[in-house]
DNA sequence: AATTTTGTTAACCATATGGTTAAACTAAAA
DNA sequence: TTTTAGTTTAACCATATGGTTAACAAAATT
């Protein structure tokens, strides 16, 4: 990266791989697809990031360096797990509103790869749990809401949070509503969502 | 199908091909891996399913089939919508954990080719979600719940079942557990995800 | 201005992959 | 015993695919 001057093509490069990881994955995407969506020789995909692996790792850790600090906001920042669950939920469920291939991808392709995370840990500042769980333990100590393990209670934010843009087509089939109705309902997600989880927590 | 005299060649392939399918998707899967894993001859794999293409949707379907009828069992049976949560949550959660490669086959392919749920719906007992609609209604209007729509309803009794198992490998990294711990909270999953959900609509 | 470095392309290569074919084999029917 | 229909295999095929190379263009450096 640092010894090529021009970054105009690599940026170009990275962002036709994003498109077409993001919607094809690792296995289902083709290098000619990414050249001819960057308007460039294959050969330079290869100039520029040796393999399709390098290259998919660059457009992976990307995408989960996206994901990340949102998290991280969460567990480390001071206010109470009530705000806490409110912002986040909010600000998160906003945020993929605008990325819906995100979490899909990354979780796909953690799937495939699952010992990749390790490899993330070490480039990507990783969401660490540990002042969230003395949160939780702390409130429930204290009896302001119902027992449950910080982890539970992070999977079950997660949950609500990512799941409908991952299981979008499952949903929509369900639940038989279109594209624009599924639209509406993660838009009232931004709200429900947090009241839905503080209702179930508080006593 | 009904032209071969013996079937047992044809779910040694059957069974290879899920193996393979729900560990690497269609993109990922190689005919002669499934082959490999059968103890038989590539062509073998034409001889009874025409095409990659076919022996994919045979596992497709199949896969689908065994998650959509305990689904339909909590949208249409008859008794009081708390107890159908906790028998539904404790029964997939229970059944998941015995095919916990499922859930994350068919989101994954439904993404990856979102029309393909129509196919399915001509030749699978697809869930129905208007009698879950009308008793969640109910609810609310009895004022035994908190205002909420059978669409977010579902979708977060859904979400919180699922998701765990779609996403484990990011959720083993934020919550930094081993695989064995992991495997305890999913176990306890299956009685707190029904309370976190009753908790959250009781008024 | 000459030369070296960096960027870009077309053509090429080796291999993997889904799929086919023709012949051999098996077992049941005639 | 001979047919016949179904089953299985090895060898083969066309194409797609990730990757390389050698020549060339354009900057940058001297």
């Amino acid at each position: 990266m640092t010894k090529h001057k021009d970054n105009k093509t690599e940026e170009q490069i990275l962002k036709a791989a994003q498109k077409v990881f993001q919607a094809k994955g690792m296995d289902g995407a083709r290098m000619q697809e990414i050249a001819d969506k960057a308007s460039i020789n294959k050969a330079m995909l290869h100039y520029y990031y040796r393999s399709k692996q390098l290259l998919f790792e660059a457009v992976f850790k990307k995408a989960f360096a996206l994901l990340a600090p949102q998290l991280n906001a969460i567990l480390n920042d001071d206010s109470s797990l009530e705000n806490k669950i409110k912002n986040f939920t909010y600000n998160y469920i906003s945020f993929i509103i605008k990325h819906p291939y995100l979490p899909n991808f990354v979780i796909q392709e953690l799937n495939r790869n699952p010992n990749f995370i390790e490899k993330i840990k070490m480039n990507v500042t990783f969401p660490n749990i540990d002042k969230f769980k003395l949160q939780v333990q702390n409130e429930v100590n204290a009896g302001n809401i119902n027992p449950i393990s910080a982890e539970q209670l992070l999977i079950n934010i997660l949950a609500l949070n990512i799941f409908p843009f991952v299981a979008s087509p499952l949903i929509k089939a369900f639940t038989n509503v279109d594209d624009k109705t599924f639209k509406t309902l993660l838009e009232a997600r931004k709200k429900e969502v947090s009241d839905f989880i503080i209702n179930a927590i508080k006593k």
